[in-house]
DNA sequence: AGTGGGACGCTTTTT
DNA sequence: GCGTCCCACT
């Protein structure tokens, strides 16, 4: 038997050679779900049943692409080159360059990221009149997001799909919002999948050809997909029918974001005759937090059942610990302290992990690490091209690249100052709309027409000269000496270095990086694409350093040592997401959970404290509901036995947000009843009379949502979230 | 045009 | 506690 399948266990091998109709793979964590994969696409290669180029393969992440990527290089013995490997987003892309004339776009269409998106829809809502304090621009972005999460592009929403957002005139904005995406020959995230897939639903001919073309598809983290990439694997695949997805219900934890674990529950309808191969055998962690996890993730329902087994040889280890702590600070330390003696008996800092629900909760051990003088690192914080500076060159380089991308070229036309102010820009703005031509071309006339005086016209005309000298030099010089010439002759990194804040000379540093990356392309169009699809935090991974980040970053990943912080109610489970999903929230909110458990190998310490620091007061906090769904036998718990669960739980008086213990403590500076659990208990009425503790009492006069309108005695007429009142 | 102060609102997860 | 937005001042 060939190497790559002699190091499969049964089930694996199965998987990877059961390569004709459709394969559903249920691989719990830790079960050899990328070994699989790879050695799937391996053995396609090898058994001559396609070429590289005829193989599908679509992955979540970035990191996942790489490492299956470089997997399935390791086993051809050389670099796996014209595979269609990547993300849902990275693989739609690079399909519509070709076919972005079907959707009103050029080849050349820039990718916009989250920021320039909601600029964008916010421009679109004032043009459309709407007053932005009142319908707030994030909410439509995500109403906007879910539909084509779903496939819906604006002529597909019907009055069904439809939100009250903005008295019923979403998808009028929605329609409006793409139209000027269109206009700007640009895309954003979402765009990639829903443009493909409606080319795929509606152009047969060219659905066709990439039916000839991929002879096989696979899938991974199948049970996170959103409906629209449902349809457009579901699309690629119905011909063939070799679509083999690897997926585990256990580990959905992306429903906010509109994936649905129904596709891979309805898997078997989907492709009848479908074959199911379960991963059971666990090769990553010990029998107790095995078992702790199973325990857990057993309290929910609607699962498609699969039970982890031990794979390893040693099924000693030890008890997953759960500590009671008195506050977070005291969390944070003992964390510190744990790390210093794993360290100290020889554990490497880069296999220990501090896994949180939010981003906010990694600051606390950031703190403690400083002081105790750990190295750390945050995963997952702002990306490399979300950085200021990298944006604003990225800015320069997409302008040269589409002299219609007009956000860009709002971003950059005072950067450095041009003297361009708000009126200047306003101007630009109406003559592009009047002749229709993008915001750069506006400019021009503008200098033309003599609608910019002094040292504005002259720094334009400058900067437009620019850019038409930058686009000549591109075929003549290349991409890395044209952008490197555009950045200094534009006065963009002499800005910086004339910036004396702290940050300047880092920064410079970024851009030098930048530029440095750019050499690794052989366009600057693929640059963009890849900047705007891939680039992450490049920090030397080597370096011996803890890790912080939250489960969600954590999923896939692994260490020696886990350590998972925070576990109360509210913070995890996490209220918002049992308030806006409820049994389906908390369902996803115990995967993670799970997801959390499974990261680690040989140790797991789950911890909770009685009083929370949040923002800039202190919270009393009851131990998650997790916690009782541990099993008893594999679990240590410790800490005062006064702050443990059951003892607080059978506490007489107790109800959730009063903490029995907190008023014996000076530490602790606020004692509280929420007046936020108060006010949504019940709903406040118009016409009840409130207290709000800076606005004082008043009469409610309407409502909608989480929002009252409040006549104020003393303080006048106010919208105000109604958590911050109670009733007087 | 650009800067600085103050009020306000909001705090999950991200390709 | 932070970022954003608005406004008033230079």
């Amino acid at each position: 038997m060939t190497d790559y399948l002699s190091r499969l266990n049964p089930e694996q091998r199965e998987a990877v050679q059961a390569v004709d109709g459709p394969l559903l793979v249920l691989a719990g964590a830790g079960t050899g779900k990328t070994r699989v994969l790879t050695a799937r696409f391996a053995h396609i290669l090898l058994t001559n049943r396609a070429f590289p180029g005829q193989v599908l393969a679509v992955t979540f992440t970035n990191k996942a692409a790489r490492e299956m990527r470089e997997r399935v290089g390791a086993i051809l013995g050389r670099p796996a080159e014209g595979l269609w490997l990547g993300t849902f987003h990275a693989i739609c892309a690079r399909m519509l360059r070709r076919h972005a004339d079907l959707v009103g776009l050029t080849s050349s269409f820039n990718i916009l990221d989250a920021d320039d998106q909601l600029r964008l829809l916010k421009q679109v809502m004032e043009a459309a009149r709407l007053d932005t304090k009142r319908w707030a621009p994030p909410a439509l972005m995500a109403a906007i997001q879910r539909w084509k999460d779903r496939g819906l592009t604006p002529a597909r929403v019907t009055p069904a799909d439809d939100t009250d957002f903005a008295n019923g005139r979403a998808r009028e904005l929605y329609a409006a919002y793409q139209d000027r995406l269109r206009t700007l020959n640009t895309a954003d995230f979402g765009d990639l999948l829903l443009h493909m897939t409606e080319i795929l639903r509606t152009r047969s001919d060219v659905l066709e050809q990439y039916h000839r073309s991929f002879r096989y598809i696979l899938v991974d983290e199948y049970q996170d997909t959103n409906q629209v990439q449902y349809l457009w694997l579901r699309l690629l695949a119905q011909a063939r029918r070799n679509i083999c997805c690897v997926g585990d219900d256990d580990q959905s934890i992306y429903s906010w974001r509109g994936a649905e674990v129904e596709n891979i529950l309805r898997f078997e309808q989907d492709f009848p005759g479908a074959r199911i191969v379960r991963l059971e055998s666990n090769y990553r962690s010990t029998a107790p937090i095995l078992a702790t996890a199973a325990g857990l993730i057993a309290h929910n329902e609607g699962r498609l059942g699969k039970t982890l087994r031990p794979g390893l040889n040693d099924s000693t280890g030890e008890k997953v610990a759960v500590v009671a702590l008195w506050d977070s600070d005291e969390e944070a330390r003992m964390v510190g302290d744990r790390m210093e003696t794993l360290a100290r008996s020889g554990h490497t800092l880069a296999e220990m992990a501090v896994l949180v629900r939010a981003g906010f909760q990694t600051r606390a051990f950031e703190e403690r690490l400083i002081t105790l003088g750990l190295p750390y690192r945050v995963v997952g914080g702002l990306r490399f091209y979300e950085r200021a500076e990298i944006r604003d060159a990225i800015a320069y380089m997409r302008i040269l690249h589409q002299p219609a991308d007009d956000l860009a070229f709002e971003r950059i036309v005072n950067l450095p100052r041009r003297g361009i102010g708000e009126q200047a820009l306003r101007g630009m703005h109406d003559i592009a709309r009047a002749q229709a031509i993008p915001l750069a071309a506006a400019a021009a006339v503008m200098v033309e027409v003599g609608g910019l005086r002094g040292k504005a016209r002259e720094a334009i005309a400058t900067l437009l000269a620019g850019f038409v000298r930058w686009r000549e030099s591109l075929p003549l010089r290349g991409h890395v000496e044209t952008v490197a010439a555009m950045l200094d002759e534009s006065g963009y990194t002499e800005m910086w270095r004339q910036d004396k804040s702290a940050e300047a000379p880092g920064r410079l540093e970024n851009l030098k990086e930048l530029v440095r990356a750019l050499a690794d392309f052989d366009t600057l169009a693929g640059f963009l694409d890849h900047v705007s699809l891939v680039m992450e935090n490049e920090e030397n991974v080597a370096a011996d350093r803890v890790s912080l980040m939250t489960l969600h970053a954590a999923k896939g990943l692994e260490f020696d040592t886990v350590f998972l912080p925070g576990w109360e109610e509210g913070v995890f489970p996490n209220q918002r997401s049992m308030d806006e999903s409820g049994l389906k929230g908390l369902e996803e909110e115990r995967r993670l959970a799970y997801v959390g458990i499974t990261r680690a190998r040989r140790r797991a310490i789950i911890s909770h404290a009685a009083n929370r620091r949040i923002y800039a007061n202190w919270q009393a906090s009851i131990p998650s509901r997790f916690l009782d769904e541990l099993p008893d036998e594999q679990v240590a718990r410790s800490g005062s036995a006064a702050l443990q669960r059951d003892r607080m739980i059978a506490a007489p008086g107790v109800f959730p947000g009063q903490f029995p213990m907190a008023a014996r403590r000076p530490k602790v500076t606020e004692i509280w009843e929420s007046p936020a659990r108060a006010a949504r208990a019940d709903a406040i009425e118009v016409g009840s009379r409130v207290f709000h503790q800076k606005f004082g009492y008043g009469t409610v006069t309407g409502s909608d949502d989480d929002r009252l309108d409040v006549a104020f005695d003393t303080s006048g007429s106010k919208r105000v979230l109604d958590r911050f009142v109670e009733r007087a």
